[in-house]
DNA sequence: AACTCCGGCAACCGCCAACTC
DNA sequence: TGAGTTGGCGGTTGCCGGAGT
């Protein structure tokens, strides 16, 4: 009870589509769809896997190319500061633009402009590092915090091996620290920020349980200011109180 | 004009989780 | 239940075109 596999490797063909194979592609959708099996797609010579990444990256109708706006790099430095490389997960924000493209645009543009960017802010504070905290699940579903100790712990554990590059947050154009911008719906995504006083995490946590429950604190769609939050130190960090709605980190 | 270098981007590769038989 | 298949993802490669020399 074997199944065929996707294709014979040795009869595949690589490299660069021509004009005909995506006409040959886009027709058979247009008329079939995908139907979730990639691999009976039209007869090119052409791993299944492969015709997927072409109409998922390029050929799909509502997909953009190029072109991206400060908003756009905005919140893709926003959430890579927050997730990391979760190419997938950052393009769901951004409709019409793909992981790949995402993914593109960040190695070749704006990990370089953020670079410079931390240069030209030349100060202490390159060395920072921020972390990524998916203490969205210890939250609450209506925001409301309901974190008991073990699924705190369980989360730290994920947040302490989730450390990325600073750089992210130098965005601020007003070149201030600002809280990443979360361009959720309902804005149950919120940023969440301590001075991290001795890099102590519980100190860290004591500033999430303030700010977690301090609805002034929960972001509507702007970034944040430093001064607004508890902790204002040199030494920041930066996290997430809750996204509970959208499962991001699952 | 010819050559080299470099940036941008499409596509491939390998891994892994989910699914199927 | 386990082996094999498939889809999805992130990392990487390699081609192409433009800029610089």
């Amino acid at each position: 009870m074997v199944r065929a596999p996707c294709c014979d490797k040795s009869n595949v063909k690589k490299g660069p589509w021509s004009p005909d194979e995506d006409n040959t592609l886009i027709n058979y959708i247009h008329k079939h769809g995908t139907g979730g099996n990639w691999i009976t797609l039209p007869r090119l010579k052409r791993c299944g896997k492969s015709c997927r990444l072409r109409w998922l990256n390029y050929l799909r109708p509502d997909v953009k190319h190029g072109g991206f706006s400060e908003e756009e790099d905005n919140i893709i430095c926003s959430l890579y500061s927050i997730l990391g490389s979760r190419w997938s997960i950052i393009a769901a924000q951004l409709p019409g633009r793909t992981d790949n493209d995402i993914k593109n645009h960040w190695n070749t543009k704006l990990k370089k402009k953020l670079f410079t960017a931390k240069i030209e802010g030349g100060n202490n504070e390159i060395t920072t590092t921020i972390s990524a905290a998916p203490f969205c699940k210890a939250v609450g579903s209506n925001g409301s915090s309901s974190t008991t100790s073990s699924s705190y712990m369980t989360d730290l554990k994920t947040y302490q091996q989730k450390y990325y590059e600073y750089p992210a947050l130098v965005l601020d154009q007003t070149n201030q620290f600002s809280m990443p911008y979360l361009p959720f719906e309902n804005n149950y995504g919120a940023a969440w920020c301590s001075n991290g006083v001795g890099n102590e995490r519980q100190g860290m946590m004591d500033h999430f349980v303030d700010f977690e429950v301090d609805p002034q604190h929960v972001l509507s769609g702007s970034s944040f200011q430093e001064e607004n939050i508890n902790g204002v130190g040199d030494d920041p960090w930066f996290g997430i109180v809750s996204a509970t709605h959208y499962n991001i980190f699952d």
